[in-house]
DNA sequence: TTGTAGGCGTTATCAT
DNA sequence: ATGATAACGCCTACAA
């Protein structure tokens, strides 16, 4: 009877997930046992062998809802995205990825919407999961509040906000580099495409300071376009059918590939220069002079804050700033 | 004595998570009672009320690992795509999230590798996912043989592999189309940049079959290539460099790109066309002649076969066709 | 309609 | 070193 009821026990694991438990009654030891074999503790070398052969032989793997449900917390990162559609975005995923130890990430993108951001947000605490890492181009007072409000370990990227643990990219010192460059280049008009600072700061503020202050004695327009590629092309039609240029500054490179558009199909030929890192740069004609941040850096460090939040709960805020370098291509060649 | 016991539990529970123990004792019912009230199960009018009112004020959210645990099963899907940083991926995950109702996607990104696909999805078992969408260009046999001995809910996309449920796109039919519209283009020698069948057999096979029929009386060279804008520029340079081409048609939009680089750096002006659906197809000068597949729309479909495949396990294997579209832009314009 | 009790798989405490 | 037992939060017979 006994005998019975166990093999029937062993049968009917066959097609379920096989627990503590099972393991235990194979070994004919106790759950606890096991579990202080998977855990590391006190277990005679005798019983060790025991269970892990049948460990491995079953290919047991432990319940993580148990895990999580008993231990409070778990290893699910939230990460919302602003896109996925971007180099520069899944580069920082790749770098979350890169540092990665034991920690799963739940991926939401939030479709450059600050509605959706914060639903997000929302969600991804109902679901329990045991931090967030928030990808932002704009942090409206309601996400803060929720942020604030929130007792998860959380780490945002992208914007310079004084009150989260945060990794941001050097923005203003990458609007210094190429405003010395740019002084070299020596230009007679120069048109700046930029995004406004409401919708991102970091670009539209912190960018174009030192390209502005660099400009202190030259002729320049600035223009205010968005993100997408469609409207840069379009308001740089606009402009640069308005004026005649030399150089043109967009404040991506999505911005300064679609005012090439224009340009090409205006038949001018100014100078171009671009920020960010994407392969925009070299599958554009002439290939794209570019401030590039390294959003993978930006990545590895934006988790490694994390873990830091998470297990040691800085009492001050950490702020991590990640820099780039301006790589020239022919957009500002010598042929233009 | 009980009173401040209960008092201090909920004052404890300030900075943890509420629970329905605690919704239970705040309204004076058992917890069964809320759990009822949770699950639609029948409470009296009044009770109801006030479970209502503690659950909204208390900002209550079950806990779904201590759900799943019960319930052995969950409503994560894990995802897995082989990279990122491409459009047609994200629209397919943005399709996904269209119509996905109440299921969360745990993103896996395997860096094109089938290791670590194959990792993936042994990572995702043990997460105790309730189901895995594989996004593939490429299935080894480690992989099938992975995917036959799940229990789960699995759906693949990306290549016709007869023994699973799968969305694929309709390379063959693109291939035709494109068939068909070379012939009308008239080329006298074509260049054909593709990837090995290995590799990606939906590409390297499917999608050229109809080409290389309507070029029955054509020349045309076919080169072998991949997936990667360098290389493919590399090879296309080489190719081009050896003999004249009137028209190059590359496997992706990408290798598309990388041949018009090689063309303009070799001062040749052949026209292109590319497969995909990609921004590439719009930044790039000429803007790029591409069939189209609305990966959007397969996400969505992807979506809703998988559901079915989980609610319904159907006996017979599902295959849903993706069709697409060829777009003429400039790269076969008459300037050319 | 409501409450009691048991169990999902795991870990931790406490005896033994 | 080992095992019995309770607990995590939730759901669900079953009883009242």
């Amino acid at each position: 009877m006994t005998t019975s009821r166990v093999f029937s026990d062993i049968i009917s694991v066959m097609n379920k997930k096989v627990t503590i438990n099972d393991i235990a009654k194979m070994a004919n030891v106790a759950k606890s046992t096991v579990s202080r074999y998977l855990n590391g503790g006190s277990v005679s070398a005798q019983t060790r062998l025991k269970i892990e052969r049948i460990v491995q032989e079953q290919r047991y793997t432990p319940n993580t809802f148990a895990q999580s449900l008993k231990q409070q917390t778990n290893h699910t990162i939230g990460v919302i995205v602003p896109r996925l559609d971007s180099i520069a975005q899944s580069d920082m995923l790749r770098g979350l990825d890169e540092c990665n130890q034991e920690d799963t990430f739940l991926i939401v993108n939030a479709y450059q919407d600050p509605k959706r951001e914060l639903a997000a947000i929302e969600k991804l605490q109902s679901q329990n999961v045991g931090g967030i890492i928030l990808l932002t181009a704009n942090l409206t007072d309601e996400i803060r509040a929720a942020l604030t409000a929130s007792p998860l370990p959380i780490v945002i990227q992208g914007q310079d906000e004084p009150d989260f643990h945060r990794v941001i990219m050097a923005d203003q010192h990458g609007g210094e580099t190429v405003g010395a460059y740019v002084k070299t280049l020596h230009p007679k008009n120069v048109l700046l495409l930029n995004v406004n600072a409401e919708i991102d700061h970091a670009v539209g503020h912190d960018r174009f300071m030192g390209i502005k202050a660099a400009l202190a004695q030259t002729p320049y327009t600035e223009v205010m376009t968005d993100f997408k590629l469609d409207t840069a092309k379009h308001d740089a039609k606009k402009a640069m059918a308005a004026d005649q240029y030399d150089l043109v500054i967009g404040a991506t490179d999505r911005i300064a590939v679609g005012a090439m558009q224009s340009g090409y199909a205006l038949h001018q030929k100014p100078q171009y220069i671009g920020f960010g890192q994407s392969f925009f740069s070299e599958t554009v004609t002439p290939n794209l002079t570019s401030f590039e941040f390294s959003f993978f850096e930006a990545g590895k460090q934006l988790y490694r804050l994390f873990v830091k939040v998470r297990d040691e709960s800085p009492q001050t805020i950490q702020r991590v700033v990640i820099d780039g370098q301006l790589v020239i291509r022919d957009s500002t060649g010598p042929q233009h």
